[in-house]
DNA sequence: CGTGGGATGTTGACGCCGTACACATTTCTC
DNA sequence: GAGAAATGTGTACGGCGTCAACATCCCACG
């Protein structure tokens, strides 16, 4: 946490108001990331902040990444969890299952800063903010590469089968969080992240 | 349009503020709904709103519940605009496949009102509200009762496929109107709603 | 018919927000 | 060590949601 400053400088300002802001997103999502608030917990004038971020929607766009890469640590996590399975196609699908687990494991245990990930910011998603460059959609690149050599993927089937999984793991995040999902008990939603994995898994391994 | 009113009284605020803050929503997303806008745009002050409305949420909601009818007009469109079929199994999944068409066209021709359907507010979502309460969900429900009588899905499968498949597009929405989708060319976007309806309904058909 | 009360709309104010501008302080560089 | 560059402060503006007090209108009841 951090505390009051000795000096006229802060030191480290653009970090302390990025981890406040970040702690902001975590509690309340997008929305509760006001830059006077964080300038409020560092201890200084809001219009400090003006020197390290351009604008609010600055401040929300360096939350934005730093949510994504969270998210993006939850899944690789996820992966390197299970043990890794001997026959090469099932080792493949056994990745596609960890990627999407890490996905809805992370919106569901973060919901704040999964919202704050994909909320709408003026300034487009940089490289470093981009999901579609990032590690985990490489390693689903991957993943469905080599299940359309071992022949799980049909070849006109391969293309924008990222966008279909992707779509898949994203809506049912945001059914669990904000949708009918989020009022279900435990057990429920349990099956169906199962349900809807499954779905992803069989439609997405499909011949031609 | 509204136009500026004779009396001291307006004559039907409600639908009028309704009406405006729709438009903006419909323009700029659930954001862009605020209170004194609308009243501006109605020609009445902004605490006029506070005899209809509760608060700034409460107007929201109401939008929201708007946005949400819009979306279950748009799929029940969908579903009667193609051709019915003779065998019962193939006329059900060309339903299942017009629900999903729906859905995601509506998103993509209203990005702004289906964002704010799917918003978050204070109030929660009331029976008129709740998407799951409504007739395109129980059109869902049939269908997949009836692929589930002629042996499309498997019992044990049966049960919360319709939140798998509401995940799969629901999360296409995203991608299309938020995501990475957004900024792709109309072939490809064309692309992947194939590719992932596709795997919808592939993963939603199977038997035990 | 007229009058009084409830419904509806207005004014003014408050505290919050993001943000611009001028100024103060510190630190760095030559 | 002096000036420049970097960093933080104070003040102020307009916009927002919202509250309290007041104004206007309409209608129901005597």
């Amino acid at each position: 946490m951090t505390q009051a400053r000795r000096s006229y400088h802060h030191g480290n300002l653009p970090a302390a108001l990025a981890e406040a802001a970040a702690r902001l997103a975590r509690e309340g999502g997008p929305e509760a990331v006001v830059l006077r608030e964080a300038a409020r917990q560092v201890g200084v004038s809001p219009t400090a902040a003006y020197r390290h971020f351009a604008n609010h929607d600055d401040l929300l766009h360096v939350v934005k990444e730093r949510a994504l890469r969270g998210l993006a640590e939850r899944m690789e996590a996820e992966i390197c969890a299970g043990p890794r399975l001997a026959d090469p196609a099932a080792e493949a699908l056994r990745r596609l299952r960890a990627i999407g687990l890490g996905y809805v494991r992370f919106a569901i245990s973060e919901p704040g800063l999964f919202r704050t990930a994909f909320c709408r910011t003026d300034k487009p998603a940089g490289v470093t903010a981009d999901p579609s460059a990032s590690r985990p959609y490489q390693m689903l690149t991957e993943v469905l590469d080599e299940l359309a050599e071992h022949g799980k993927i049909g070849p006109r089937r391969r293309p924008l089968a990222e966008m279909a999984a992707w779509a898949g793991v994203h809506g049912l995040a945001a059914l669990l969080i904000d949708g009918p999902l989020a009022r279900q008990p435990d057990d429920v939603r349990a099956a169906a992240i199962e349900r809807t994995l499954d779905m992803i898994i069989a439609g997405i391994c499909q011949a031609d």
